[in-house]
DNA sequence: ATATATTTTCAAAAATTTTTGAAAGTTCGA
DNA sequence: TCGAACTTTCAAAAATTTTTGAAAATATAT
């Protein structure tokens, strides 16, 4: 395979890929396209290898950049902007860990920590599955919060080697 | 707070949560419902309390009953069939964690594997930025493979356990 | 200060996903 | 075998998300 042809398909894959985790299409192809490639970008050259529009390349560099996979850098003597991902897949998935827990997993045990707070008999067997559920949740939530703080700290080396011993 | 408030924002907010997965609304709602009803339920028991219509109703009970985290029940003397959903969530989370490593994990690093076989001399700059990000996406991925394996097959106190054990 | 290059915004359009509901299909008891 | 109960399908409608592109805002060189 030629490489303009397999940065095509890892591209496209990667787009693909982003929608199964509620990640939009063009912002993983930006994020991919920025990932294979090794000197930074302008906002053009995007523009162009992936033929979408201005507005939209601007929005989502700006999201990847929210979500700390982006960056911006300046070169000296130059107006434009340049763009850059970060390129160490362990760092990267990382971050992105960091983010969702964040964004999603804390706000989520807040509110269970207060459906859990349900008034009413214990003994009524709808308000048992609601507590029990919502405490199921909640336990396995909270272990996996503290397994991720974890998980954002180490190294890959450690993590890999140890991880994988641990799991034979 | 009372239980049907409880229950309407467990199950507004599981949705919501949903969506940010790659999983419809509707889906993870039913879902919700499901898990913390103590009871089987009919189609259109579900179509009732979700306010949802029969289609919509039917497609995703068949998509949570495709994904295994759903199954249909039979009442004894009853024609119409009944719904429930697993309520073990260390064994919902086993069940998502073997469907999504199926339908996404292993497609992307078979993927990956085609990718790394680029042609082209690998001093050049393009391709060897190119082979580095798949060959070090491709060996995490095959780690996390293999990691989540393990994991499917663990039971939730070992799990919790010796992972949080080795986390210290 | 002005002109020009560059970035950002955002309302409207396009694309995509989800939902509806009526019709077709299936099952099962009498 | 018939008919009622129930389930499934799917084209069209509705809702939602994404994209566009032109105008506004901002930055910078002269």
């Amino acid at each position: 395979m030629k490489l303009t042809e397999a940065k095509q398909q890892f591209i496209s894959s990667w787009g693909a890929f982003g929608t199964h985790w509620g990640i939009n299409r063009t912002m993983a192809q930006i994020h991919a396209l920025l990932l294979i490639t090794p000197d930074p970008l302008t906002q053009d050259d995007i523009m162009e290898q992936l033929n979408i529009s201005r507005g939209n390349t601007n929005m989502n560099i700006r999201e990847l950049i929210n979500w700390g996979l982006v960056e911006r850098v300046l070169m000296t003597g130059e107006r434009k902007e340049y763009f850059s991902a970060e390129k160490d897949i362990w760092k990267v998935v990382k971050q992105i860990v960091k983010e969702r827990k964040k964004r999603e997993l804390e706000p989520m045990l807040k509110l269970l920590d207060q459906l859990e707070e349900v008034e009413g008999d214990k003994r009524d067997k709808n308000i048992k599955a609601f507590v029990d559920i919502v405490s199921s949740i909640k336990k396995l939530g909270h272990q996996a919060d503290k397994t991720l703080d974890v998980m954002i700290k180490a190294e890959e080396n450690w993590f890999v080697g140890n991880l994988v011993k641990l799991f034979k």
